[in-house]
DNA sequence: CCACCCAACTTGTACCAACAAGATGAGAAG
DNA sequence: CTTCTCATCTTGTTGGTACAAGTTGGGTGG
């Protein structure tokens, strides 16, 4: 049995304090030369334990400033409240059209979409934020078929995609998704402004009429600040209070 | 506009020859020596940037082997399919009763299972396990006045304990469930023999009766190894082929 | 032939030094 | 009083060294 090396020691220490509210969510902690003596140890040391707590999403490092604990309160997304809102509370909240893309289906969308490989897309690409920060990215794939001569070929906001589909003879009857999570690319990092430790959670959302898929969104939410909510069945035990 | 740090650089490089398959999946990446070399930098240097690639769960490392391009593929669980089963494929799949427990209901678990906070509740562990690792890590726990005199008071498996309810009256007809993502726990990584890099899926269901909440579901998957499906309405189009 | 040991490789931990760069507040200058 | 500068504090990056510990394969000795 070996002893458990001394930067985990710290690490493990600092978690407690962390949990124990002892360094309170949003306070900063003490400086690495300050923790150096605390500690006994080199600053690299130090760094390598901050480094275990920020890779685990309970710190956030500012250079200049110092190393604080992370403060995120997740917003909760109800998965089936009416088709396309959902995020709720804290104002300013909103989505905006990013822009707007044609282009030829992958394996991956063309399966999903049920359309040859290779079949022409309409992909419209989107953000949404609330606050300050934006919280997700998404994309949504139409058969071009299905979005020919409709206000989703335009570059400019759409009320509801969906109700549009409806009008042209598509109505939303059912949908799949599929979540996975990850951690996120420097990319994807940099779009959702995400610290270090903080994975995200990917949504592959496949609306379908009676006929055929319409519609695929693929969204990217920051980890830290989304609950997905799902309701199935017979809910009236649960919102019953 | 400031350069990007040699670090970043390296792994930027490492990622992607490991997207384009330059480094296969599974394959051993070059030793911290070599790449000192190729790269002019120093181990401190290199391994600053094989800690980025961890850190977001594109490798793994092994003491005395080498590097690995991480080479997990997801199971798919289908969320509203089979109330208690749901892994499939990968032969060897089961699960096990880990330990019964009675304890009084923490806020958060007495919220969800709407009975008064301290109330007494019982609580069944186990894993869930496909092939060699272990995929999630699972808590159930029950109001104590449901299960009194039921086999679910027993600390041996049970083949549903939906069925069981049902049997004594409560059963289930909905439930909601709530999907979040996270950097593991020490103790996490450790049961689910996390490497690092790899985030936890955490799922709060909860199932219900007519009248009440009957069960609550505390599930801690392996980010990599899982994905979470969803099917909501018709899905007729969807499963025709 | 088999078992054991060890040399040589690998990554992990820990230390030190130095400089860069972001942030802040005190104090000088207007 | 307001504005600007700068000393000083912070974290970030990069270099170096040394040793510990896991792994492997070859060679030695039985």
């Amino acid at each position: 049995m070996r002893p458990e090396s001394r930067y985990r020691q710290i690490a493990r220490i600092l978690r407690r304090e962390i949990h124990e509210g002892i360094l309170p969510r949003g306070g900063r902690l003490p400086s690495e030369k300050q923790m150096e003596e605390r500690f006994d140890a080199s600053r690299n040391t130090i760094r390598l334990a901050l480094g275990m707590l920020r890779n685990q999403g309970l710190i956030v490092s500012r250079p200049g400033r110092g190393h604080f604990v992370q403060d995120v309160v997740p917003d909760t997304f109800h998965a089936n409240r009416s088709g396309s809102k959902g995020l709720n509370e804290s104002g300013m909240a909103g989505q905006n059209l990013e822009e707007l893309q044609l282009l030829s289906a992958t394996p991956d969308i063309a399966s999903r979409l049920r359309v040859p490989e290779g079949a022409m897309v309409v992909v419209r690409r989107m953000y949404r934020f609330s606050g300050e920060i934006s919280s997700s990215v998404s994309a949504a794939y139409y058969p071009m078929d299905l979005v020919q001569d409709t206000p989703l070929m335009l570059p400019q906001d759409v009320e509801s995609a969906l109700a549009v589909l409806a009008e042209y003879g598509q109505r939303q009857v059912g949908f799949v998704d599929e979540l996975q999570t990850r951690m996120p690319g420097p990319q994807e990092a940099d779009q959702l402004e995400l610290p270090p430790g903080v994975p995200v959670l990917v949504v592959h959302r496949t609306d379908l009429s009676e006929e055929r898929p319409i519609r695929l969104v693929h969204t990217v939410y920051a980890g830290h600040s989304i609950r997905y909510q799902y309701e199935h069945g017979d809910m009236s035990a649960y919102h019953r209070d």
